[in-house]
RNA sequence: CGCGGGGUGGAGCAGCUGGUAGCUCGUUGGGCUCAUAACCCAAAGGCCGGAGGUUCGAAUCCUCCCCCCGCUACCA
């Protein structure tokens, strides 16, 4: 890439209503920062811009619920991320919100724009209108009895009971969440964005980006193959950027149109935070702006195919010309859920162990091509056997020796053997390995080779024995320590972008003036001290993991699945004796399985025919992975003969057959009668 | 079913523009003793999910199949 170009870095802006967990870090912030943290060492034109997004509908819940104002929600939020960033180590050049004016006034700008050049259009749909609130309801703020499973509760956009997504016009019973009363079936209009029409222009522009993460660019023409659907951009909902236009007063702009544009008016904020209120436009005005955006897996539809569309359409702004996109971290071996409360929450993190090891384990094991796990054992060993064994040790053996034997004087080199050469050679070449690997947002490969020199290092101080040389070759020992030392202080410059506070840690040690963040990356190549230079006495880089401290850790993330495992089925395990009378109540009866064939596009569903005495009958059953239709055929099989109708991916179902499973299903077996019996035998 | 990602020594991964399989951790044996019981050396351990095919030659390319994960979906 051109040297002298500008970059801007981006991380997705973190949603305001949950604290920052491992995943978040691992897809997007610590993979930016020790991206940006590099290229200002390389004394790049640089910033780094993020910011949370306070608007949306999951927002607005979780203040009523909390029964507070949704600002409360996202400054508590906003807080708490801002200081565990911080905390982390996490050096944004400015961290906006989208709740701010100017973030306001900016996403109107792009929206008329847009209006104004064609790029959106307007439709009319039906959608549940509370006459009480006075509002209509966004599909998480109606609730009523699910059409398939008769669940009562059930929300707008999904059946927590069965899991099916529901049109929410189609629940019986609905109420509105806030006020209990019963909605009306009102139009309403929204604005859309023309995705379908302007998909070509996507496409073109992605298929000039030939330097992106394949992964990305399959991602996105899986996408663009099936075909873009147009997208609304208005919500009817109080809280966020108002819709700029007439007869929408009572509307705002999606969350998902205003967030990116976050990027932008965080830009402009930092411009005048500065004092040159011009300055953002350096950056986003200038078409040759590498504009880079770190994100996870799940936004790279908006990030490579809407927000690109939004910036055509605009006309002015450079378009992404990098989205390092990175997969999904998972936790012991499971998906985070922020819902669930499974995953490291980043607060919780801080408040026990230091940064570092975390930013190493995390950056090491980067989900960069594909999902990756981090687990408390793992960081363990990772901090133990890695940062402290080999570069803590190392830095610390080195120390130690000078400051016992040298009186904390670095010795002069004297004439260079071999393995001295070997040694310095390495020193020289690392820094532009390491970086060369960053500028291809490889982090995992080059925080490897920034290990190595730690390795090599370790090797050459065993090599060279410096223990013995101190009295057999005092001259010999002096130079072996003099090139440690330089190691020691060229792995300050190079720990840096991923090791930021035990790299200033180690900065003062070795009694260096300023912050190594100051460094340039190319200092690491030369490393030297001048003669009898005295460092500090040492300190130990990494404290060791011991397993009482991560064993809570563990014990908690494994209560949290068994507790979930155990809530899947709370009727089961309530043991509850019931009635005669309400066991009479269910007609269980003998059946012939007819035919039986797969349900399409269902993975568990088969469709059987079945005879009951005279009549016959279609059920649905979710036994296909247990079960080929062909060996069903014939089977007597046993089904409850009243229960009611429903309809299961669209296709009727007229009871429901019985079969054993264990909890976990890795089994199933249907049940059966021992001998051949009249189809339509009640089971008593 | 559809889409996407993946199956490589005990664990986690690299290699995948083809040419006798590599790294880190772990294990075993040895060395050293400056150092956070750290460091260094050596060894054991893999027929690279399965079956075909292309090729002088495939973990690496093509075809089919199996399995795992995510999205989608899913009444035991």
């Amino acid at each position: 890439m051109k040297k002298n170009k500008k970059i801007l870095v981006t991380a997705a802006l973190p949603y305001a209503n949950g604290p920052i967990h491992l995943g978040h870090l691992a897809g997007a912030y610590l993979p930016a920062d020790i991206y940006v943290r590099y290229q200002r060492a390389r004394n790049r034109d640089i910033i780094f811009i993020c910011g949370s997004d306070e608007h949306g509908v999951p927002i607005t819940i979780a203040a009523e619920r909390q029964n507070v104002t949704p600002q409360a929600i996202v400054d508590k939020y906003y807080q708490i991320h801002k200081d565990s960033f911080e905390k982390f180590g996490i050096q944004f050049d400015n961290y906006s919100r989208t709740s701010l004016k100017i973030h306001h006034k900016m996403s109107q700008d792009i929206f008329l724009k847009l209006h104004g050049k064609g790029y959106l259009s307007e439709k009319t749909t039906t959608q549940f209108y509370c006459e009480h609130c006075d509002r209509f309801l966004a599909d998480r703020y109606v609730e009523g009895i699910c059409p398939f499973c008769n669940h009562e509760g059930a929300r707008g956009d999904q059946c927590e009971s069965c899991g099916r997504s529901i049109d929410q016009i189609e629940l019986i019973e609905p109420h509105c969440v806030t006020c209990g009363n019963k909605p009306v079936i009102r139009e309403t209009s929204h604005w859309f964005l023309n995705l379908k029409h302007y998909q070509h222009q996507i496409r073109d522009y992605l298929d000039k980006q030939n330097h992106w993460k394949e992964n990305v660019k399959n991602f996105c023409y899986g996408w663009l193959n099936t075909g873009l659907e147009d997208r609304a951009v208005t919500r009817d909902l109080k809280w966020g950027v108002p819709v700029p236009l007439p007869g929408y007063e009572d509307k705002v702009l999606y969350v998902w149109f205003d967030a990116p544009i976050g990027y932008i008016s965080s830009t402009i904020e930092w411009s005048q935070k500065i004092g040159q209120p011009e300055k953002w436009k350096d950056y986003w005005l200038d078409k040759e702006t590498r504009l880079i955006h770190f994100i996870g897996k799940d936004n790279i539809v908006f990030h490579a195919i809407i927000w690109p569309l939004i910036l055509m359409g605009h006309g002015d702004y450079v378009l992404p010309s990098d989205i390092p996109a990175n997969e999904f971290l998972n936790l012991e071996g499971n998906k985070l859920s922020t819902s669930k409360n499974y995953a490291v929450w980043l607060d919780e993190y801080l408040a026990k162990f230091p940064p570092d090891p975390l930013r190493y384990c995390i950056a090491v094991n980067a989900p960069e091509t594909k999902d990756s796990d981090f687990s408390w054992k793992d960081f363990q060993t990772r901090n133990n056997s890695e940062l402290a064994d080999i570069l803590g040790n190392f830095v610390n053996r080195t120390l130690t020796f000078v400051n016992k034997n040298f009186d904390s004087k670095i010795p002069e080199a004297g004439e260079l053997d071999a393995l001295d050469q070997k040694m310095l050679t390495r020193i020289r070449k690392t820094p532009n390995r390491v970086g060369n690997f960053l500028e291809n947002f490889e982090v995992r490969k080059a925080l490897t080779n920034l290990m190595d020199l730690a390795r090599f290092a370790n090797k050459y101080f065993n090599d060279q024995t410096p223990w013995s040389t101190i009295r057999e070759n005092p001259e010999k020992c002096k130079t072996t320590l003099n090139i440690c030392c330089r190691v020691c202080k060229s792995l300050a410059i190079l720990m840096q972008p991923f090791l930021p506070f035990s790299a200033e840690k180690l900065w003062s040690i070795l009694n260096q003036e300023g912050v190594v963040s100051d460094c340039q990356w190319d200092d690491a190549a030369e490393a030297d001290f001048p003669p009898g230079f005295t460092i500090n006495s040492t300190a130990i880089l990494f404290e060791k993991i011991e397993d009482d401290q991560i064993q809570p850790e563990i014990d908690k993330l494994k209560n949290i699945i068994a507790k979930r495992s155990t809530e899947d089925q709370p009727e089961v395990s309530k043991n509850n004796l019931i009635s005669y009378d309400e066991f009479s109540k269910v007609q269980l009866r003998v059946a012939r399985v007819l035919e039986a064939e797969r349900v399409e596009k269902a993975d568990k569903l088969l469709k059987l025919k079945i005879e009951l005495g005279d009549e016959t009958r279609q059920i649905v059953a979710g036994i296909a992975p247990y079960y080929q239709p062909s060996e069903l055929v014939g089977k007597l099989i046993v089904v409850v003969a009243n229960l009611e109708p429903a309809k299961i991916r669209g296709i009727e179902s007229n009871g429901m057959l019985l079969a054993a499973s264990l909890d976990d299903r890795s089994r199933l077996a249907l049940v059966t009668v021992d001998s051949d019996i009249t189809t339509g035998a009640k089971i008593k």
